[in-house]
DNA sequence: AATGTTCTTGTAACCGGTTACATACGCGTT
DNA sequence: AACGCGTATGTAACCGGTTACAAGAACATT
């Protein structure tokens, strides 16, 4: 059962006189006549290494065209400079809009940006997360809180940081960016309140594995029943991120007998649906519907009426997301928890409710 | 200068009394007393290796959490299971549409998509395909023609398949997938033609570095000689993707003393700015004014009017790119060119020219 | 002159898988 | 009984970098 070897062989010393083997450090060594140790502290650490032998080495790189291999790289320094991220979907401004001010951040710090999806399924989002973790990822970046229990005790067996992103909680273990929802649900509300609306019906988006939607509804909720303007359940909705489902919405919740005279939307999207079905019913927004929404994409100043929503700083919250981790990695100290500040922002799509 | 180190340590034996390493194929075999082959081998080629063992080993590695580390897997056998994609940005409706169907379906394969992006400048574009080559993907996806002449080099020369995706082109000896854009400009413009219109009007996206607009282009005005409609230069526009830029292309192009009766727009986006602003400006489409635009994103069904378009399969396109990879990299023989047919969407933004 | 310190460079073990090759075994064939 | 062949498994070299440790050189200190 356990052979002994005659005569082992060395496959390198074989190969060396067939085929010619492609250009790696040793080779770059080699043409250099220095060790590859020289050569390998040249590029990673430059200082450490003369100016003359600095200079030969990286001219000797140049021309025979060596790229260091990441793999092996990754291998013997248990460091891969890649950052990965779970999102839901990518189909989606905001996401997309974050990922691509994550992504030039993370390019300026020499890290690169692995990117999974979710699908809004927490059994995917850990499946997805194994794959990043066996990929050799330094850092994680996710979005939300809900997740499978399994995927903490991954993370933290393996030691890997990570940030949860979009929802600002001071309470929670692990690191959190974001905005604080449900006071941007209630700041909203009270602008409605404001304005004097005490009849105000809710489209919210899906709630299920969202807490983001969740924290800006019980926001909303909160600030509605400060006001004893609690909406009956017929006045609350729930829909996906489309336009065709909020333009349903909002034909159920305004063919009502009752009507609300102002309407909160989960997010922007939604919104732009609820104000296209309640135009194209014959009704005026502002004047006979306020409409408002959350996040302020490009689509919301443009639209007309132009849409009142809060402002996301979208790019600002990746981008320290991102600054988080590769800190952290860098060994400085970094704030666990920062909030990012929301602001109304008020346009056309709101006004005071009909005199009546 | 070449010391004889007079006791070679051993880093393993040393490690292996102090604190307990991570788990490993090594530890793995051990537990289940057999070789790190045997265990490699029911991983990768499961028929290889007799059912009890296989059952036994899934059996610890579930037990002890083992997950394969990818890069060592990778330096051993030079495949990563890893597809690279290079866009312009991720902020952009069609690309994150494309991206998020690619990344479905390569995950549905085991694949994993390591993005990067460009920002429409060549020379970013040659540094991220070395970083990303650097980082070892087995195959590339590019959009567009354009592009560094040391990029194509790079990738001949490490042998990696790659893509261009967006522009069907059967001319080019690499491999293309996508609509062509040409055609799609001239039956685009064909649609405004039988409608009756001579006065046509341009906003294309902007041309530089951006192989697919150009085309488009290039289709428009091809249409248009053919019937002897060729515009004078202040009808032709270039603008960036936003609806800023393209409101005030509109404002140019129709507070002209003479005004086009139909504009054809390089993309949907810029075809929404075009609309918004001459319905801001009084004027009615498609009565004053015909519309068109390319793309067929969601938002051209829902405004008011409707954008008549061309429809692009973007999911498609994406997904052949990556399926095409796929079986190149499996060895099976696939497809080099790939025309997807297009097709004119005909709503409510067109219209024959008002009498006169 | 002897000793200590700092800086630069070389040696080779190591990271954790894969896989070529060797071996052992089981099962016909002749 | 000898031989051939196919299958299941083990051994250990190898992938291409990094880095702990050693050593030599240059310079400062006593």
């Amino acid at each position: 059962m356990k052979p002994i070897h005659s005569k082992p062989l060395d496959r390198r010393a074989e190969s060396a006189s067939g085929r010619a083997r492609a250009v790696g450090i040793r080779a770059v060594a080699k043409a250099a006549g220095v060790s590859t140790a020289t050569v390998s502290r040249s590029l990673n650490n430059p200082a450490s290494v003369s100016p003359e032998l600095r200079a030969k080495i990286s001219t000797i790189i140049e021309e025979i065209g060596y790229i260091p291999d990441a793999s092996a790289r990754a291998l013997s320094s248990r460091r891969t400079r890649t950052i990965g991220a779970i999102v839901p979907t990518v189909d989606n401004a905001m996401f997309a809009q974050g990922l691509q001010a994550l992504q030039s951040h993370l390019a300026t710090k020499d890290y690169l940006l692995l990117l999974a999806t979710n699908e809004y399924d927490l059994d995917v989002e850990l499946k997805q997360a194994r794959n990043l973790v066996s990929r050799g990822i330094d850092g994680l970046i996710l979005r939300g809180d809900k997740r499978h229990p399994d995927l903490r005790r991954l993370l933290q067996g393996q030691s890997i940081p990570y940030v949860n992103v979009g929802v600002y909680d001071p309470t929670k273990p692990y690191a959190s960016i974001g905005v604080d929802n449900a006071a941007a649900g209630r700041r909203i509300t009270r602008h409605l309140m404001d304005l004097g609306h005490r009849r105000v019906g809710i489209v919210a988006a899906m709630q299920r594995n969202n807490d983001r939607a969740q924290a800006r509804l019980r926001g909303v909720l909160e600030e509605l029943a400060l006001h004893d303007a609690t909406p009956p359940e017929a006045w609350m909705l729930q829909v996906n991120y489309n336009l065709d489902d909020a333009r349903q919405a909002a034909r159920t919740l305004l063919s009502q007998r009752d009507q609300p005279t102002a309407i909160v939307c989960g997010n922007d999207v939604i919104a732009y649906g609820v104000m296209m079905e309640a135009l194209k019913m014959g009704l005026a927004v502002p004047d006979d519907v306020s409409v408002v929404g959350f996040d302020d994409l490009e689509w919301s100043r443009h639209f007309s009426p132009s849409l009142t929503t809060i402002h996301m700083p979208t790019d600002e919250i990746w981008l320290r997301a991102g600054e988080y981790l590769v800190d952290t990695l860098a060994g400085e100290p970094a704030l666990l928890h920062r909030e990012i500040d929301f602001s109304l922002v008020v346009r056309e799509s709101t006004a005071p409710p009909r005199a009546g």
